[in-house]
DNA sequence: GATGAATGAGTATTCATTCAT
DNA sequence: AATGAATGAATACTCATTCAT
C-alpha cells in the first residue's frame, strides 16, 4: 500500500499474441486467488506472481503496476455486470417493472458469489478508484441504464428521472455490495432482492402517478 | 496496511484525569487532520504523533495500536449519528414519515461534511471493521431504528418488517457514504436527500397498504 | 530480543547459483562480525545488511528472519564439531580412552576460537533454540558419541551407559563453553582439557570395573 | 534488551526502613513471577511494576536500572546456594566423599526447582553478568568448595587441586543449569545426580592415588 | 517518597519496482 | 521476452528511563 507506482493504470501493452493473451489470464486467475485467500492488505505482485507460476518481472510486463492489476479485475467485473444489465434490460418483451426486478435479482446474486474476494477487491479501491480509466468504465454502464429509465419513466421530468436513476443505480450497487460481504442462504437473497424491487417498484410507481 | 496488530481495539486506559483525556483529544484530532490531508494509506501512527504534537510514545499509552484509533474515530461518528437518529426519531409530534424525510436529510447532510475525512476512514476500514467492539456499536444503532420502524409498519408481518428494516436503513448508509465521497453542493444534497425520502416512502405506503 | 519471528528458522532458499551461495557466505561473515564485536544484543539485520555491504531486502532474500541467521550460525558450528567428533573417534588404531582425550583437547581448543563469537551466539540462544531444527542438528552428534559410547563401555548395563554419554556429553560441551568464555593461554587450555580428560578416564575406568 | 543503562547494578539504597525492605521485597517476588511467566525477553520494568502493584518510578527507586534487579535475583540464588553448600561441606562427621554426593543430589534438586525462572535467568545474563559486583558473590561460593577441596585433594599438588576444584565446580553448575532446562521426574534427577556423582568420587579417588 | 505520563531511539520485517542477465 | 536478485524506504510498536507533580 505504498505509493511508488506510475501513474498509468491500465494494461501496458495489447497482448496480441496468444502468448500473452494466456499469460494475461494466467496472473488475473491468480490475482483473484491471492486476493480471495489472502485478502487486500497480503495482495502483492510477489505473491500473484508465485501463484501463477510466473515470475515478477512478468507481471510487470503485463501490468504497469500493482494498481493495475486490480484496476484490471474490477474493470472486468463492470464489464461482466454492464453485459448482464444490458442483456436483461433490452428484452423488451416483459414489462420495464419486471425487468428491474430480474436485474435486482441477477445482481444481487452474482453479487453474493465469490463474495471474498469482492470484499477485498473492494478494500483495494483506494489503489485504484481515482485512475480515470476506472471512471469511463463506469460511466459505460450508466448509459444503458439511463436509457432503460427513459422507458421505466416515460413521463418523468429529465432532473427527476436523471436523480432517480443515480439514486437507483446506486442502491444497487452500494447496498448489494454491502449484503454480500456476509455469508447469505439461497433464501436470504431472493427475499433481500425482492424487498429491494418493491422498494424500487413503489419508487418508480409513485414517480410515474405525479 | 500491514496486520502487526494486538487483538484488543478499545481504548487502552480510561482517562480520568484531565490531562489525559485533552491528550486523547489531541490525538484524535491529529488523527482526523492526518486521515483527511493524507489519506488512509499515508495515516501513521508517526505522523499522528508529529500531527499532535506529541511523541509516539504518547500515542501508544491511550491507544494500544493503529486500529484503535481509527475505530475510536469511527465510533465516535457512529455515536453521535445514533444521538441525531434517536433526536429525530423520538419527536413523537411529527408524523412518521415526515421523521424518516428529516431523518434523511440530516444524515445526508452530516455525511457530506467532513467527506474527505470520511472517505479515508472508510478506506481504513478493513483494519478495524472485524473487531467485535464494531459490531456493538453498530447494533445500539439499528435498535433505534426497530423501534422506530415498528411505529412506521404497525400492521406489517414481522418478517417483512424486519427486512424493510435492514434495507432502508444499509440504503441509508451505503448510499449516504457513496453520495458524500463526491464533493456537492448544497442544492445537490437537498435534492437527493428528498429523492431518497420519496423512495423510502414509496416503500413504506406500498408496504402498508399490502 | 523481541519475539515478532515467523515460524520458519531454516533457509528461505537453497542458493543454486554461485552467486547467491556467496552472498549467504558474505551474510554469514558479516553476521559473526556483528556478533563478535557488538555482541548479541546489538545483532541487528540492519547491522548485519551494513557489515555485509548488502541492502536489508538482500538478508531477508536469503533469511526468512533474525534467528534463521542465527540459527544457521550455531548450525554450521555444531556441524563442524559434528565432523570433528566423528573423525576422531573413528580412529579404530587407537585405544578408547586415547580418543576421547583428543576428542576433549580438540573441542576445548577449538571452543576458544572465536570465543567473543561463541558466548554472543550462546546469548543469542534464546532466539533460535526452540526451533525444531535445532534439535535435529543436536541429535545427530549425539548419535555418533552413543556409538562411541558403546565401545568405551562394552560390559555395562545399557541404562549405565546412556547415562553416563549423556553426563559426559554435557559437561564438555556446557564445561567447554563456559571455560571458553574467558580469555585463555594455551597453557591453560591444554591443562584443563587434561584435567577433564582425567575426570571422565577416572569415571569410564570406574563403570567398567563395577 | 537495549542499552540505556547506568553502569552501577547493585542496589540504590540500603532500604533501612521496614517499609523499604517490604518494597524490595514485593518487587523481587513480582520479577520472579514475571520471570517465569513471560521469560527474559518479555521482562520490563513496567510489566514487574504492574505485578508488584507498584509504580515503576517505585521500582526505580530501589533499584537502578533493569539489570539490577535482575543481578539481585541471580545474587540471592547465589547466596542460598552457598549457604547450601557451607551447610553440606561443613558436616564433618561424615566423609568427604560422602559430602560430595549429597552436595551434588541436593544441588541437582534445587536447581530444578522453578526451572522456568532458572532458564529465563540465564537468558537475562547478559545484562548483569558483566557487572564486577557478579564476580565477587560467585568468589565466595568458590572459596568455601575450595576449602573443601583441601579435606578431599590432601596430597595432592596445589595447581592440580586448584584446576580440580575449578572444573568440578563448574560441571556442577553448568551441567546442573543444562540439566534443569528440560523438565525431570524425581527418579530422573537422583539417578543423575548419582552418576555425576560417581564421576566426581571417580576422579578424586585417581588425584588421590597418584 | 511515590507516581505514572511522556519520551523517542531502536528494531524486525515487508513490498513495489527496477534492471542486469 | 523472461527472469528473479537486489534495493531501501517505510512502518508499527516496545521499553528503559526521567522528572514534574
Amino acid at each position: 500500500m505504498t505509493s511508488r507506482q506510475t501513474s498509468q493504470i491500465s494494461s501496458r501493452k495489447q497482448p496480441k499474441q496468444a502468448r500473452s493473451t494466456e499469460l494475461v489470464a494466467t496472473i488475473l486467475e491468480a490475482a483473484i486467488q491471492v486476493l480471495a485467500k489472502e485478502g487486500a492488505a497480503r495482495f502483492t505482485t510477489a505473491r500473484v506472481a508465485e501463484k501463477a507460476g510466473v515470475s515478477i518481472g512478468s507481471v510487470y510486463q503485463y501490468f504497469p503496476n500493482k494498481a493495475a492489476i486490480l484496476f484490471r479485475l474490477q474493470s472486468d467485473e463492470w464489464q461482466q455486470t454492464t453485459q448482464m444489465l444490458c442483456a436483461i434490460l433490452s428484452d423488451m418483451d416483459k414489462p420495464p417493472l419486471e425487468r428491474l426486478r430480474t436485474l435486482v435479482h441477477t445482481f444481487i446474486h452474482s453479487e453474493c458469489e465469490e463474495a471474498q474476494m469482492r470484499v477485498a477487491l473492494n478494500d483495494a479501491a483506494p489503489l485504484y478508484r481515482d485512475a480515470p480509466e476506472a471512471h469511463e468504465v463506469r460511466a459505460t454502464g450508466e448509459q444503458i441504464f439511463q436509457t432503460f429509465m427513459l422507458e421505466l419513466l416515460p413521463e418523468v421530468p429529465e432532473t427527476t428521472r436523471a436523480l432517480a436513476c443515480d439514486l437507483i443505480s446506486t442502491t444497487f450497487s452500494t447496498v448489494g455490495k454491502d449484503f454480500s460481504e456476509s455469508p447469505r442462504t439461497a433464501a436470504e437473497i431472493t427475499a433481500y432482492a425482492d424487498a429491494m424491487a418493491d422498494m424500487f417498484s413503489a419508487y418508480v410507481t409513485v414517480l410515474n402517478q405525479r
